[in-house]
RNA sequence: CGGGGAGUGGCUCAGCCUGGUAGAGCACCUGGUUCGGGACCAGGGGGUCGGAGGUUCAAAUCCUCUCUCCCCGACCA
């Protein structure tokens, strides 16, 4: 039996200075966890009792589905050369170097390590699918931990790749790890959303991001309240009602207007007298990218065409070129537009026809909202003037029509038309079909059935044990701290006497513990020598769903039990505890 | 990497501006009184003031450098 007398549970009344976010400062203050350094922390014996339970429900789940493995963590250059994640992944991947000199580092993930193991033992098809999984630490330098365990450099991961001969056997993987995420949130009880998310720059083709809302969340998602709806900013996006194009003016072509010193939308929309979704906002950036063989910084104009009123989703943009981007500077405007900023538009200079070609050529990405507009405004390139009676396509040539607005709260939602919501949420697990990206790379060959070499596909699922727990206490605190589901709770109740000198109490209270024990709950006594106060707060503080409290009434048989979510308290025959907690720890407190 | 803030006992912080015996509350130890929501009284232990250098008769305090941590941004397959 777990007697708190005799355990290490060192709460503290204050939070520390430098903790901000609620799961930060309860769980500290609760003993789960301690800082060794930015971005690293020590779990003690609470920290890591629910982090096991939390551990081993993923593995029970992903059992069901694949085979877990251990890998190391850490890994020697060449193998993240063959993958090219080498150079892609910066200083975000902690380096080493051995006795000898040689370069090693820490896996970030583990795709390379998976897929050299499936280059060198899978042969055939008939070795097909394989989903193999493990629970490791992973390591990230990153530039700014935060938030206490949300945002760290050593976290423990689930991450599960699957393999299978072709497109459709990943889709069956795929499925497979959606619905176990889902069986695995639910057993945590945390309440999640699934969303639709940006598959980034990597090549896949489909990804879903699992969510949960908290302020501490450092994503954020759009959803709807009237359907199932919901989608990374990066992905979303809204239903647009019509705008009234203008009519042309003179003889329909690119009619210049005088607008003296009206240099944002907003001045040129009313100077002229029209509505700012007749107009075109032109943004100027810059794309610099490094040769991997030379060296040298090639730089590439990319110019964006959004609808007056709209803004910019950078996320998306990133999407659509595959490289960072930055705004272009004064020198760079005038070599490309031959006009000062207030005034640009896209007529009269030479777009790429194609954005993988063409690369000597600027980029001229249009926002979806303006395909198919008529009449636009925009800037003429020429200082003091717009020009009316723009029509893409017409009078420029987009190198592509992208989606590039960001959402904003309260536009329409695509599928039902009901307001768009956009909260703040943490990424818990994150799906991806991945594809043939590492498996091409690293030369994994498989013989399909009439005996032709393939390549195998992809998948890779990814759950942050730490991020579960975070989203827990995040989900459900209040002033005093917080209490996690049962599932994943250190322990699902404290029995507490009100006091331990007197032994009929304390009696009592042991073969109380004793007997929810043997029934198969996890109980912890609270034996200390304390006054009622302190214990109650530590109660309060820990995490734990229910306290029985073993009071003056054990003379006539009965404890209070009290529900930490709600502080609801009842009063139960000792003879009736276990049945009633067989049913209150069914209903998931 | 840019901007901001902070490092003083285990925790939260005061002292620094205006240099002169290192403080408070909580926690901890001993004794006593208490005992259903973080008790009270008495006594006690514990700090190279993040580090290095400098100015000064004298530095937690002033100056220079440096390390660490936190927040905002950039970044985040």
């Amino acid at each position: 039996m777990h007697r708190w007398s005799e355990l290490f549970i060192p709460t503290l009344r204050e939070a520390p200075a430098d903790a901000e976010v609620a799961s930060h400062k309860f769980l500290v203050r609760a003993g789960y966890i301690r800082q060794l350094a930015a971005g690293i922390y020590s779990y003690l014996f609470l920290g890591n009792r629910s982090f096991n339970k939390i551990v081993a429900i993923v593995r029970q789940e992903m059992d069901k589905i694949g085979q877990e493995f251990f890998l190391p963590a850490l890994h020697p250059r060449e193998l993240w050369e063959a993958s090219g994640r080498w150079a892609l992944m910066g200083d975000n991947l902690f380096r080493l170097k051995d006795r000898k000199g040689a370069d090693m580092c820490l896996g970030m993930t583990e795709e390379e390590v998976m897929t050299e193991i499936a280059r060198k033992e899978l042969r055939s098809y008939k070795q097909l699918p394989q989903i193999w999984y493990q629970i490791a630490p992973k390591f990230r330098d990153e530039p700014r931990p935060k938030s206490g365990l949300l945002r760290v450099r050593q976290f423990m991961m689930k991450d599960a790749y699957s393999f299978d001969i072709d497109v459709a056997g990943l889709d069956v993987s795929y499925k497979k790890h959606y619905d176990t995420y889902c069986r695995i949130f639910d057993r945590c009880g945390l309440k999640y959303m699934v969303v639709e998310a940006d598959s980034g720059a990597m090549g896949g083709k489909e990804s879903h991001e699992f969510m949960v809302r908290t302020p501490a969340g450092e994503d954020q998602i759009v959803s709807c309240d009237g359907c199932n709806y919901a989608a990374n900013m990066e992905k979303a996006t809204s239903k647009l009602w019509p705008v009234d194009d203008l009519a042309a003016e003179g003889d329909g072509k690119p009619l210049e207007v005088h607008t003296p010193g009206q240099k944002t939308i907003e001045d040129v929309a009313k100077y002229l007298g029209v509505s700012p979704k007749n107009k075109i906002k032109t943004l100027a950036l810059m794309a610099e990218e490094k040769d991997e063989k030379t060296g040298k910084t090639k730089s590439r104009g990319i110019v964006v065409l959004m609808r007056g009123d709209h803004q910019l989703n950078e996320a998306k943009l990133n999407g659509a070129v595959a490289v960072a981007t930055r705004p272009m500077e004064e020198g760079e405007i005038k070599a490309l537009f031959k006009s000062p900023a207030g005034y640009l538009g896209p007529v009269g200079i030479e777009w790429a026809r194609d954005l993988k070609k063409d690369t000597h050529l600027p980029v001229l990405l249009v926002d979806k909202a303006l395909e198919g507009r008529t009449n636009l405004i925009g800037g003429a390139n020429k200082e003091d003037y717009h020009l009316k009676n723009l029509t893409p396509g017409v009078n420029f040539h987009p190198t592509a029509y992208v989606d590039l607005r960001a959402v904003t709260a309260g536009e329409a939602c695509p599928n039902c038309g009901n307001a768009l919501r956009i909260d703040p949420a943490v990424e818990i697990g994150h799906i991806f079909k991945l594809g043939d990206r590492y498996t091409q790379k690293m030369g994994a060959r498989v013989l399909d059935k009439n005996g032709k070499e393939v390549t195998p596909i992809m998948g890779c699922y990814g759950i942050g044990i730490e991020r579960i727990l975070t989203a827990a206490v995040e989900q459900s605190n209040d002033e005093n701290g917080f209490w996690l589901p049962p599932s994943i709770a250190p322990f699902e109740i404290v029995v507490t006497p009100i006091n331990v000198k007197d032994e009929t109490l304390l009696r009592a209270a042991i073969d109380l513990a004793a007997q929810l024990e043997a029934a198969g709950f996890d109980v912890i006594l609270d034996d200390r020598d304390e006054r009622p106060g302190v214990k109650f707060k530590d109660a309060d503080l820990v995490g734990i769903p229910f306290r029985i409290n073993v009071g003056r009434k054990v003379t006539e048989g009965t404890v209070e039990v009290v529900l930490r979510s709600t502080r609801e308290l009842r009063d139960v025959t000792i003879s009736a505890v276990v049945e009633h907690f067989r049913g209150a720890l069914r209903a998931q407190a």
